[in-house]
DNA sequence: ACAAAATATTAGATTAGCCTAAAATATTAT
DNA sequence: ATAATATTTTAGGCTAATCTAATATTTTGT
């Protein structure tokens, strides 16, 4: 009896998702942390989850939870409503790429099967979301990533922006100027093992930037040769 | 201090718009039946938006609420998403008319003014919905409507069909089959007392069609001459 | 290995929105 | 005018999702 699932049920599914990669067991801490509700509410909330049927969630006291595959199931279509539509916000309605995760936010919980299917086509089918994630098929597999953070990479390492963090508005701002985003090629010039920054050039770009490691971890990048 | 309101709120504004026409009061249990809850939860809801600030009704026990200003604004504006978005959902995405309000009706909570603001752009500031229905201004006026049902009109009179009721894809579907949508106009060709059906003559349509009061109380049209 | 610190869980409350059953008030019909 | 019927309101409860405070468990540092 697979019950509709409420927003915030979905939000839970959606944020352990995220925590875990879809993969590993994640403490409800850091669910409480990502989510910003208290840990109480976090243990109340995964106790429930662990014991709908079927379970969305298993749970050991003390050790955190793993999505089933049922919840993996529901956070997957959430992540995919929530991809096409930031795609969708910007391409047909013209939201700038800072602008559409927030709308999207809402609208992932509400749309139907019916709405999905007619935004793929407007769209062609796309592979990838606005921000390069990948959008997980029909079938709600999720491409297979080769990708690191480019805080991983070390100096004379080249390579290709996949991805960025959708969230902050700001951020994002940021990254458009600096010309950081999806598809771009680079080369590290430099690694400071002090304060982790990375000296960078961008293929065809003018000046080299110097990047932080708060902002080298929120981008995807692939290794090239 | 005005508070974000509830989807259920919103419903519950929508609902007394549509049974009062704006204007004047209604039953709790009127309130109850369009919304498919009890009586007594309908009494709650109402004691507690008429004791919001500012209220959003007028509530006197045993007679009924009416709607605020602030009431009256707040069910306008979503009265206006509701048909922006069943219009955008026809025009952008290709859903058929029977199919657009089941999907506004979840849609319409969560929209941002930026959202209505650039479907506003897409579809050129539209001034009727999808159904014929007036869309409320920005300012959140509702346009004058000079209509009444086809149910009133009698033999000899003209008219136009100004808007139909959007809430049953079969109704919906049924009316498109015979050819009544808005802007057609027709002549009424008798008047059956007896059983309240209407003989009605399409301009430049085929046969007559002959209608039941069930039909003829859910389509509103503009008497001509 | 054990005390201190960090993390997680339980217990007990709150709020919104709904319900049913009982009581109160209006309306209608004779 | 009053009894019978309708409608409306009150009272008491339920569930989902949250909170804080108290307790329990695990991890860490010496």
């Amino acid at each position: 009896m697979t019950m509709r699932l409420s927003d915030t049920v979905e939000d839970y599914l959606k944020s352990i998702y995220h925590l875990s990669n879809g993969e590993g067991r994640v403490s409800t801490g850091q669910i409480a942390e990502e989510m910003a509700v208290s840990p109480a509410s976090v243990t109340d909330m995964v106790q429930r989850l662990a014991a709908e049927s079927p379970p969305l969630l298993d749970y050991l006291k003390h050790q955190g939870v793993a999505l089933t595959g049922a919840g993996k199931k529901a956070a997957l279509e959430i992540i995919r409503h929530h991809r096409l539509l930031e795609l969708f916000l910007h391409e047909v309605l013209g939201f700038s790429w800072d602008q559409v995760h927030e709308e999207a936010e809402r609208l992932e919980h509400v749309i139907s099967e019916e709405f999905e299917e007619r935004v793929v086509v407007v769209l062609g089918n796309p592979q990838r979301g606005l921000h390069g994630e990948p959008i997980p098929n029909r079938a709600l597999e999720m491409p297979e990533q080769d990708c690191c953070t480019l805080r991983e990479l070390r100096t004379n390492q080249r390579g290709r922006i996949q991805e960025v963090d959708d969230d902050d508005p700001g951020f994002l701002r940021y990254l458009a100027s600096q010309g950081l985003v999806p598809g771009v090629e680079f080369e590290v010039i430099d690694y400071s093992p002090y304060d982790d920054n990375l000296r960078v050039q961008i293929v065809d770009g003018k000046e080299e930037l110097v990047l932080g490691a708060s902002v080298t971890s929120q981008i995807q990048v692939k290794v090239l040769e």
